[in-house]
DNA sequence: TCAAACTTTCAGAAATTACTGAAAACTGGA
DNA sequence: TCCAGTTTTCAGTAATTTCTGAAAGTTTGA
């Protein structure tokens, strides 16, 4: 590896964070490299700042690709592929939301669903759906509810976090007005 | 492996996921027994029904109490330990955020303070700090936020969730009022 | 203090995952 | 069409992680 200090320790803590989130360490250490650089880098350039070799790389790559995460073009005149990030962190945030959504939690509902449907066999089975179901409602609700957020602009996204907590004061408030107004300020009960 | 075939499609799925999640299977497997079964379990129960070795086992079980995701009980008259999983789903959901902040989070956090610190030198530096900036920003703005609502009851928290994305009107409604009266609605802009 | 009932540790085996170099497969001009 | 430049594939190897059985450790009650 052939980099600045600086850029190192963020590629090298990343390449760690990664083992423990599933995503290999070279997968994990293009993505920080290409996300500080300063201009689109090739297969080569990467070689050579990470030092791995050339066919890693180009199965790492097809990887961040699959996750949207890397941008891939073309520079006038060369024929090689150059590769980015996008310079949003918010749709970065995003994006990622969006595929581990794709990838692990519609897996895990479809099989909770399926699960629930089942004819349990005695009170263990019985137990072990009403579980399931528990399970099954808090994800469904925060997926809708992550989703509904991801699609709001970040200036309001960014607002509503700043609130926080407060956010509470804000829909006691404005539920009362509700009350008294006789219009209800939710989707549901 | 000698389960119902409900609970053990719930308990081979949750071993799976544990790959994709940087968890070895063994624990994930054991987390989703207990999280199904009606009445705590000692170490002999879990082999017994996973099929794994006793001392497997008793590593896994180490690292999810490390994660505080099980409770270990003494049954009267009896001198196994047994383990399970608190009832309330919200609860697990909880503590699994908090241990991940603690873990993933925190370390990443203290990486970027210590790289935006550092004296660059040179453009690409430059970029690659300023990059760094905005993940930084990024990341504790969300943690903080997640802290803030991890510590809402919760009703209030699915209130807030069911609401959706209406939060918005909810926001923008409140803030005319605040202007109207003079007042700021948020923290800070 | 001993023994029985359990739990933990640990070194090595097994399984899985990551990585490499060499070869194959593209791709866009000449 | 061919060729030079480039990317991808893949079989084998290396590294890492997981799992096991045996042994050591712990705890409780007689």
């Amino acid at each position: 590896m052939n980099l600045p200090p600086l850029i190192q320790s963020f590629v090298l803590h990343f390449g760690e964070m990664g083992s423990h989130w599933g995503i290999n360490r070279t997968v994990g250490q293009i993505y920080a490299l290409l996300y500080v650089s300063d201009k689109p880098l090739n297969a080569d350039d990467i070689v050579e700042a990470i030092g791995c070799s050339r066919s890693n790389t180009s199965m790492a790559l097809k990887e961040l690709q699959a996750w949207r995460l890397v941008k891939l073009q073309h520079l006038p005149g060369d024929r090689r592929e150059y590769f980015s990030t996008p310079e949003d962190v918010w749709a970065i945030f995003k994006t990622l939301a969006e595929e581990r959504q794709k990838r692990e939690v519609e897996p895990t509902l479809t099989m909770l669903r399926g699960a629930i449907m089942e004819t349990p066999s005695g009170d263990a089975e019985r137990h072990a759906q009403a579980r399931m179901n528990e399970m099954y409602q808090l994800i469904e609700l925060v997926t809708k509810w992550f989703a509904d957020i991801r699609d709001m602009d970040v200036e309001t996204l960014q607002k509503l976090m700043k609130l926080g907590s407060q956010v509470q004061k804000v829909l006691q408030f404005t539920q009362s007005i509700g009350r008294l107004t006789g219009r209800d300020s939710g989707k549901e009960a």
